[in-house]
DNA sequence: CCGTACGATGGGAGCGCTCCCAAAAATGAT
DNA sequence: ATCATTTTTGGGAGCGCTCCCATCGTACGG
């Protein structure tokens, strides 16, 4: 009595769709995967089969038979989450899922934290268990886009490392954002306009400092050095920051934070040192977070885009991993000033 | 001229390992899953070659072969990311995947917004791509989890739908959360005590309720409905809400809402009314979000654990999967009141 | 010293698919 | 009608692993 081949409750195969289709399973195999080189009427034939049987490919047979494996990892450095915790991570993961929902990829999400975790990273993609890469805010020693790029594994991180970054990266464009920001404070007729700056070993601080100076020095305001405070993205250190600023120029009547989270900080100085916003000095942030709509007063702040970077970094990483793209594309999305009661 | 058989760039497999070990594709295969059938000497050479060659598991073969998939889902419905977005979402994520680190479990991130992408989610979990599933934030009518329950899939979800749930759950203490708050209220003195409720088709809106009433009647003040305004989570919701109360308890002297954005709501109506807080009416949220920080004054909240629920549903899942429970476990993790300047 | 028993081991079969080659069918040119 | 092409098609081989069974080796009792 030899067992009947029919699968008793399983999943049906590639196999059992062709045998009811009347065909082969190579030509079966063609017409789910698209091929064009198959008669109208075998396509027909294949997807009714596959509509009363309800197919759906098995996802590790392709992987292990095709060496690849439809799936990418968002990699998001575990210290950070909680930083980037605001709309941040969920917006990005929106927009990468947005661009992702008409594709079969999967989005595998990897969190990196200890030293151990980093490793075991690393040996996955080696062993090319994915078919691309999400980089999520990258420090400059970090030596996963090195890695990345060595093994010649499609990658495409948020922001950029310097000017010159050898992976696809998208990126908001945080020189016209701050330059925006301090351009509309000096068409309020400030002053006095100062600025907290992010680690500067942030390429996107750096350059939202360069937009700041630009700003002002078309104002012919002059970078004034002592108007420039260096924090490092924490409410606290924008706090430090502000009364630096105070003891340094009691006269600064607007700030520049390049964070909404340090712009916090340094309202809370203000308040203390009886200094009224926007009145006595206008306040900015960056980010546009709820920290910016809940702050009292509301905040001023230049937001980005982060769901259609995250889109954007999706569909580039797919154009990287089908090598549609000859070199690697260095996208910046414009940002956008929200006004509100602080300025 | 036979190709010689060794990989030439390649990955190294399963059976290059063992050659160079000088054992059998079998034998290395029950020391790579710690099989204990092996002599100890054995286990040294496979884990010698292991070691010396970079070896690392072909997930797609493993799955294919084990009839597993060695991941699981987080399947997040797209219209909450956004609301949830605030701490919630990533704290749930880091707490999953700490449990998930030294698992050789992946994490699949699954957002499901469209009636199309609800569809094929069932369809993927039909096709068994998964080991199992964390559901967030079940709605009532949400007919996945019966889905789950009929496939045998194992499945753990974030709250319940109601007080008897089919499938495994975890959910933090909003009962108790909510008497904590109301009870902290009453020892302040405050003797008017409202409320302002989320979607109560939400069961734990409900329990945050209960969790009122209970505290209020049994401090003599009596559940008086007068005092129980009905919202929907949303800071406009809250708003109106605290509208409705004020204009029927002028005397309201205390407002406990089921959300920080309710309580954010509250805050700015009561800041129109020229009500003082907490001098004239004290104010507790819920969540112990980055709102209630920010707030001026300060948010009295509860706080959920949320990176342990997270930790917690990734461990119950891992228990499923491996068929470890007797039946469905309904977890209850509890809340703490964290007391700021609105109380 | 031999039979028994049991742990350790090797390797065949097969998971469901893609790749690719050769065969069959259709098309076109002469 | 014939032959050269081109398009379609079928199915073998093989991806790397787990499962499982037959075999081997060894310790032990009699």
């Amino acid at each position: 009595m030899t067992a009947a081949r029919v699968r008793s409750g399983g999943r049906p195969t590639l196999e059992e769709v062709a045998a009811r289709a009347g065909v082969g399973r190579g030509t079966a195999s063609r017409v789910i995967n698209g091929s064009p080189r198959v008669s109208a009427h075998t396509r027909e034939a294949v997807e009714a089969a596959v509509a009363e049987l309800g197919y759906v490919p098995n996802r590790a047979a392709r992987a292990l038979a095709g060496n690849r494996t439809d799936a990418i990892a968002l990699v998001v450095p575990e210290p950070e989450t909680r930083f980037f915790a605001e709309p941040y991570f969920s917006d990005i993961v929106r927009g990468v899922g947005a661009a992702l929902a008409d594709t079969d990829m999967q989005l595998l999400l990897t969190l990196v934290g200890s030293d151990r975790e980093r490793r075991r990273l690393a040996q996955y993609l080696t062993a090319h268990r994915v078919d691309g890469v999400l980089l999520v805010s990258v420090h400059a020693g970090d030596p996963l886009p090195d890695l990345l790029e060595q093994l010649g594994m499609p990658a495409v991180m948020s922001g950029r490392r310097s000017a010159s970054e050898p992976l696809a990266s998208v990126d908001s464009d945080n020189f016209e954002g701050a330059r925006a920001a301090v351009d509309h404070l000096i068409s309020r007729g400030r002053r006095s306009i100062a600025t907290i700056t992010g680690r500067l070993d942030v390429y996107g601080a750096r350059r939202r400092l360069d937009g700041y100076r630009k700003a002002v020095s078309a104002a012919g305001l002059g970078p004034d050095e002592q108007l420039i405070a260096p924090a490092d993205f924490t409410e606290e250190g924008g706090a430090q920051a502000m009364r630096d600023l105070l003891a340094r120029r009691p006269d600064v009547d607007a700030v520049f934070a390049a964070s909404d989270v340090m712009a916090a900080g340094a309202r809370q100085v203000l308040r203390e040192a009886g200094r009224r916003i926007p009145d006595d000095v206008a306040l900015i942030g960056f980010d546009d977070s709820a920290v910016a709509r809940h702050m009292d007063p509301a905040l001023t702040s230049v937001r980005q885009p982060i769901e259609e970077m995250g889109r954007t970094m999706a569909r580039v990483l797919l154009q990287e991993i089908a090598g549609e793209n000859q070199e690697r594309p260095q996208i910046v999305l414009p940002t956008e000033l929200i006004v509100r009661d602080s300025s």
